[in-house]
DNA sequence: ATAATTTGACCAGA
DNA sequence: TCTGGTCAAATTAT
């Protein structure tokens, strides 16, 4: 297993100083064209994400895969991705019931995790962040010990009917009540996309309208509507609506732009190279960033579909078959997947 | 009537 | 034992 990850950090590692060349490319581009002042934030932000990535698996490396914390950069909107996993090999001589609890606490465990930073527009948003392309449940809230703000726990609508297991966690920052940090565990495994093929007129009051851009256009037009959503009356409760906007690359507007920059970070030791943009809700089923689908047959059910498709996506570069062995990865076989992205 | 939210209880991990 | 995460009954909304 441990050659298997050592591999996978190379990969990583490769992939990452990829998109950072793409990414430095893209910067010499926009440099010869006059770039705006977010423009060349943006790009600041995607390049220091890459390095910080790219440092962080290096001591990684050097550390033995110590697990290392998600630690979003402070800035308007910032993402960070990990993914809990491990290369070891543990015993799994229990009873069958033991198993499958085990299967089930790693496979929780095993879920890409990643945290987004959402900063709504004062004017409308201090009630929460808005659509972010699918429908949520909100199964709890807890009071975080240090946290002015309560913790809303968020899971797919579709858990029982389609066993989608993505969740997500809400919370208002601190610091700053037009910001909320997003934590989404697991990806979705549910086909909403079924039901959004021709996005809705996202109607501000509603909490569970949800829209799937089928074309980038589409997605940016949906995605500036619903940073600007009006949701209602705030404060009256502590509580925020189960959507919020997906944090976008980006610019969203002259007042209250929004980026999402993305770092990669390793849970366990395996792979982190996530990109919240292929990995977000609102673009993961669209395939529009992803690589093509026949990227992702191959690995008919488990976990690590996921974070092959999210590897894969990472670089946005050409650069096609990431056949990940998935057979040295712990694996849930069980895990819903199919070739068209996440979905069954 | 059905679906979603609220909220206290419960549980697992640190 | 404390804390975060989840469950599930009660409540509220549609």
């Amino acid at each position: 297993m441990e050659s298997a990850c050592t591999w996978e950090y190379e990969m990583v590692i490769n992939e990452l100083v990829q998109g950072m060349e793409k990414a430095k490319q893209l910067h010499f581009h926009l440099c010869s064209t006059s770039p705006s002042r977010a423009q060349n934030m943006l790009m600041q932000r995607i390049l220091s994400s890459y390095e910080k990535a790219l440092s962080i698996l290096n001591s990684k490396g050097a550390a033995e895969h110590t697990p290392a914390p998600p630690t979003p950069a402070s800035g308007i909107v910032e993402s960070s991705i990990s993914v809990d996993g491990s290369c070891r090999s543990e015993d799994l001589s229990n009873s069958f019931r033991d198993q499958q609890d085990y299967n089930a606490s790693k496979k929780r465990k095993m879920q890409p995790t990643w945290t987004e930073q959402v900063k709504v527009n004062p004017e409308n948003g201090l009630e929460g962040p808005t659509d972010d392309g699918y429908s949520w449940r909100k199964y709890g809230q807890k009071d975080i010990l240090g946290a002015r703000y309560p913790r809303s726990y968020y899971r797919c609508t579709y858990r029982l009917v389609q066993d989608c297991w993505a969740t997500k966690q809400v919370q208002r920052s601190d610091d700053d009540r037009t910001v909320f940090e997003i934590t989404y565990k697991g990806v979705h495994t549910c086909n909403q996309s079924t039901n959004a093929v021709v996005p809705p007129p996202v109607s501000p009051e509603k909490q569970e309208t949800r829209h799937i851009p089928q074309q980038p256009s589409q997605a940016l037009l949906n995605l500036k509507a619903n940073l600007r959503v009006n949701t209602g009356s705030l404060d009256s409760k502590e509580t925020m609506p189960a959507q919020f906007s997906f944090p976008s690359t980006y610019e969203l507007g002259d007042t209250e732009n929004q980026y999402i920059s993305f770092s990669a970070l390793v849970g366990d030791g395996n792979l982190g190279a996530y990109s919240p943009l292929f990995l977000s809700p609102a673009t993961s089923e669209t395939n529009y960033f992803s690589p093509a689908p026949h990227h992702m047959a191959g690995f008919g059910g488990s976990d690590v579909a996921d974070i092959v498709s999210a590897h894969a996506s990472t670089t946005n570069s050409p650069m096609g078959s990431m056949d990940f062995p998935v057979d040295q990865l712990e694996l849930d076989p069980n895990f819903p997947f199919n070739a068209s992205g996440f979905f069954r």
